[in-house]
DNA sequence: TTGTAAGCGTTATCAG
DNA sequence: CTGATAACGCTTACAA
């Protein structure tokens, strides 16, 4: 590899010089200025971001915590957070978060990152305190299914998005409305479950634990599964519409019904939570709750970079979220 | 934050042993190492992975560049990356390639990977020879449209897929076949369209140009407006099966012959190459290669950290592929 | 078995 | 404006 020292050498200057044309002080007399970009340019130099990292104590790195890199929703926000991270000269290095592992962070991460993003997840206290202690931010997308007043988030408002979809479907007349959640412990997807319940109830419905249904949030065949077993029970369905945690399990759910010979929008409504692309291409195309997916990632690299930066302290933020009305929700049976 | 110096201090033993310790060394005598394990607990320290990496020019980074974190086909692959370079203690650094910015990899990665990953682009012989240049050896998930013969690659064989293929469409009575691929300049799609062209000729039917569809990789939408366009004009196909470059543009033709009450497969077959999970939740789920995409993930870490550990040439490597006959291909019309 | 010290490639502080 | 030189936190001969 060629270092500074050679270029130092092939320009004739100190090492120093080099450094300071790298960059860009102004000090600088024009002339040896040229000479050392153009030993620069000769050698191909470029400077070696491991030392200058370990001088400057800032990595230019930072970590993503993913749940699932096969779930569209999650990839979606990726795609906005390396977009903006990309503008600020930052690198992301993704890493899938696994709750038996995660003392195995602190040391996965020690001095190569200068703040963590998680997805939603629920870290130990412990595992929070770590970070705080050697100064690195955390910061969520998603709230976490057991939020920590260290680790503020970015997210929609989910009870009012609910609530909105809830009336949407008071409108066709339902009164009797499940919900798919996930089993997962500690998902993020308890939070929307909770809120939906919590819209549900202030609209003066009720909620049956058995209108419940179990999902898994990464998993499409999971939903398909739950659901497939409740139809072919021959048992009517308690409900006559459903709101999905997210997208990935409506489109179990819809496949569900194709495959059991049960009509949607006819015998049951879908509702559904994300807006991933593909929900706008099923048949018939999902009713859902759009989630600003690269919106909210341009917004926690900002916020992340802002602290870093200046050292503003993080702070929580909602973004705007919109229902998008399609055919899989219509008119109650009956 | 904790160094190893105050670690030693603490433990009252020199620098050297806490390195020792933390190395796994067998030299250290149980009760000092004890000492030191004792003190990195109480101190809550962990080694900084910036120093170690420039002290043993190992980063245990390896760089990947995507075309599009948004298609689940190249989360598939960075599933099987993911999984198998956690195992080896690797941290994946993901990027967006922009042919544009291609020059700022040079910088981006100075010292900063033991080696970059590929997903299908061809970049310029003069990045190609500076990576080799500066000893970070690149492979290539996919082959790129422009191979180059320092770049090995991972792939299957897609000539002998189309073949398969082609055959099923045969069987049921197909002689008209279009592609649509990508209209992306050098996109590895273009490999998939010069082998689907090579075996329909080895079969002994003809392939004319306006059977060529152009949608574009990343995106369904435009798949779905070139298809829209050819349908809406009143005229018929020109052909009565189409193979999709991946299922992503599959997806959109699908839904283009849904709005135009085009039956599938009764007056168009759609087969489709990747078998993404999305692909068999369409209704009706599409017929499509098989790409081993988790296998395909772990196999070029594997050759990889071989490579890297052992100093053995990185080589080609062909995985096998599989067709999924589903109800998107049926009998010809007329 | 443990300690000392050189050096990885930078940046940044001081003199000159 | 430019040149020495001391860190940054670690690994690893080599010495003790």
């Amino acid at each position: 590899m060629v270092t500074r020292d050679e270029v130092a050498k092939h320009a004739g200057v100190s090492v120093a010089v080099v450094s300071y044309v790298i960059n860009n002080k102004p000090v600088v007399k024009e002339a040896t200025r040229q000479k050392v970009l153009q030993a620069i340019r000769e050698l191909g130099y470029s400077p070696n971001l491991t030392a200058r990292s370990l001088k400057t104590r800032r990595t230019n790195q930072i970590g993503v915590l993913f749940n699932h890199i096969g779930n569209p929703f999650e990839t979606g926000i990726a795609l906005g957070l390396e977009h903006r991270a990309r503008k600020d000269g930052q690198s992301l290095i993704f890493q899938t978060y696994d709750p038996l592992e995660e003392d195995h962070l602190k040391t996965l991460f020690s001095g190569r990152v200068d703040a963590i993003i998680l997805l939603g997840q629920s870290l130990k206290t412990d595992t929070v305190d770590h970070f705080a202690k050697i100064g690195v931010p955390l910061f969520s997308v998603m709230t976490p299914d057991q939020p920590n007043d260290i680790v503020p988030c970015a997210d929609i408002n989910w009870y009012e998005a609910y609530r909105a979809m809830i009336e949407h479907l008071i409108r066709f007349g339902h009164t009797r409305i499940g919900f798919m959640g996930a089993l997962n412990r500690e998902s993020y997807l308890n939070v929307r479950f909770r809120h939906f319940r919590r819209a549900l109830l202030a609209q003066g419905l009720e909620f049956r634990d058995e209108w419940l249904v179990h999902g898994s949030f990464g998993s499409l065949e999971m939903a398909y599964k739950q659901m497939s077993e409740r139809l072919s029970g021959g048992t009517d369905l308690p409900f006559t519409a459903i709101v999905c945690a997210n997208d990935l399990m409506a489109i179990g759910v819809l496949s569900a019904c194709r495959d059991n010979g049960v009509s949607v929008p006819g015998q049951l409504s879908i509702a559904s939570s994300e807006n991933i692309l593909m929900s706008s291409h099923t048949s018939p195309p999902l009713t859902t709750v759009h989630y600003p997916r690269p919106e909210i990632g341009v917004a926690t690299i900002e916020e992340v970079m802002n602290h870093l930066n200046t050292g503003a302290p993080l702070s929580s933020r909602t973004l705007k979220h919109e229902i998008y009305e399609r055919s899989s929700t219509g008119q109650a049976p009956g």
